[in-house]
DNA sequence: CATATTTTTGCAATCGATTACTTAATGTTA
DNA sequence: TAACATTAAGTAATCGATTGCAAAAATATG
């Protein structure tokens, strides 16, 4: 069967060393032109093409990066890495996906694969499990591996992180309700074991008590990012015997579910109850009834996720910067929430 | 700074040759109990992790798989490499993923820079740009590297591929529209260069013929799957002195689009307009007026071509059998085109 | 034309892991 | 205890590309 074409095919073609032929392939300026002409047409005549493998090996450098995402079939995950992709191909690397599903397990082992393979950097978005501690992370930076979190991160010191800033967006969606006069506001929240679901929960009391509203722990509660799971909070908020007359939900999908819910109890959007989701799911603009939402630009997310990266490897190595990116969120107006046109 | 640790710092430290500590570590039966587990011990004390490209550079396989996609984040392509993920981590094997934009410059790159990755196979689902030659894809396998398209495929000799019966998805879709009465069905086509949207269109023409129904081309009309796009070609059809009752799009994008279009001039859905989409976008379950589609078992599909990908590898290299795996679409009847309830 | 200088090429080690082949160290048997 | 078998560990080559150093060839200089 045809093998691949290596440098010394080429060089015992043409007689001579392997270390020439490596040479005239990197326009190295010790050879002459007539041999790297000949070498470079034999190259081509003879299909050969780098073999990055080896090249890997003795340069230390694989020009692969790591990304770990929970899962990557939503818009968000997929748009995040489109942007890391974005910034990264033109520079020569390539990225490898893995999916943690949120299990504690394979982050673990995602991690020391992708170590293994001698990924240049990870980029992740870590999973809602519980950290008991932060080795695993420790261990990276140890190797000297940039780790950078995206969106889900921890505060690890050495580690950069790229986020946007939860709190605000969850204040601004808050505000919005309030200003569209919205008394009693309930929040479906998610697991607080992730920084993004309690910076989010803290942005939403706080736009509460500025107002001078009055914060009702019962009308917080915790919910996956499902649709069904949004539709049975729902339920719950709507069975009370004050129900609320907004929703700001942590997820768009939950923020979905308790529409159906509210609907389907003939109650009107946005004239009875308000609704605001998180996320900006291309779904949210899709619907009949458009969905207010807070926008976390991911392209951008991911472009700049790469690009701390590149920082990172280019600079010197001895020095270990750490830097802290936190975009703005954009709340995105639409119909679940606009009362007063 | 801390260094990765090779076999022959765990040989130095125990003043034994590396060869022997590769054997204990690879569970290799020449050596004594006692020095396995000396050099376990020594290996996991010393935080070792084995060089993946060392050994990918040694066996000649690097369990690595390329995975290339116009892009990556729309829920059928993301669904697609999740499947293809479930199924070959599991095998120890490890996904590139290449975007090409529907760029042939980007595709050709991609192709090749996985092949320098030394790639143990690759996954694509082609661009719709046109294939003059298909010399580059008779490069990969003269490399010896299985190649597998999923859904958008090339019928090129030695490579197998996964696929959905397009032509039967568009035909039930056509024929569920002319069962719930619809008569004069439009067709919201695609780029005719690619087979699957070829084979949309012959499936929706078969069915109208099949019927009695007059096929008239004046109602197929190309658009880019984007909502906009759909709207505008809906406006056309709509502006017509004899307007279609129904429309089939080979997209739920476009066929929001045109959706919307129908709704804004006041005609209602299904009673004076039928629609079907094709994909099973997540939105089209999720809006208000929930969209009929065609599903294309994306994950399963994803699953699938892994699994071929491994019959390849897995078998004797000698052997290059090609297996063409067409999966069933299933009609996901919905709201927009039943009007029999 | 001889020597000095510059170009061009070859030699050999290296990156980290694996493995056929040897050698050394045990154990077994008569 | 000698002769042989078995087991454990070492030697060195290999995968493909790169690169410091040395050698050879080409060119310049006096």
């Amino acid at each position: 069967m045809n093998k691949k074409t290596t440098i010394y095919d080429i060089a015992e073609k043409l007689n001579i060393t392997a270390a020439t032929v490596s040479r005239a392939l990197n326009n190295n300026p010790k050879i002459s032109v007539a041999t790297r002409k000949l070498v470079l047409d034999t190259a081509a005549e003879m299909n050969y093409e780098q073999n990055r493998l080896a090249k890997a090996l003795k340069s230390g450098k694989s020009f692969n990066v790591g990304v770990i995402v929970p899962r990557i079939n939503t818009n968000f995950f997929g748009s995040v890495i489109r942007g890391i992709e974005e910034e990264l191909y033109p520079e020569g690397y390539h990225i490898i996906i893995c999916q943690t599903h949120d299990e504690k397990e394979l982050e673990l082992g995602n991690i020391n694969s992708l170590l293994n393979l001698q990924v240049d950097g990870i980029l992740m978005s870590i999973s809602n499990t519980k950290h008991d501690n932060n080795d695993l992370f420790k261990n990276v930076l140890k190797k000297n591996v940039p780790l950078i979190f995206f969106d889900r991160s921890k505060n690890i010191p050495g580690v950069s992180s790229v986020t946007i800033d939860d709190f605000k967006g969850a204040y601004e969606a808050t505000q919005h309700l309030i200003d569209q006069g919205f008394k009693r506001i309930a929040h479906i929240s998610n697991d607080q074991k992730l920084e993004i679901f309690k910076n989010r929960y803290a942005g939403y009391k706080q736009a509460l008590l500025d107002n001078g509203l009055e914060f009702d722990e019962s009308l917080v509660l915790e919910s996956w990012s499902k649709v069904e799971q949004g539709k049975e909070v729902a339920k719950t908020f709507l069975d009370m015997k004050n129900p609320p007359d907004g929703i700001f939900s942590s997820s768009d999908f939950s923020a979905l579910g308790a529409i159906q819910e509210i609907k389907e109890r003939g109650l009107r959007i946005p004239e009875d109850i308000g609704v605001i989701g998180f996320s900006n799911e291309p779904f949210t603009k899709l619907m009949e009834l458009t969905i207010t939402t807070v926008d976390q630009s991911p392209i951008e997310m991911g472009k700049l996720a790469a690009r701390v990266f590149l920082e990172e490897v280019n600079n010197s190595k001895r020095i270990r910067s750490e830097r802290k990116v936190v975009l703005d969120p954009e709340l995105i107006i639409r119909q679940s929430s606009l009362r007063n046109k």
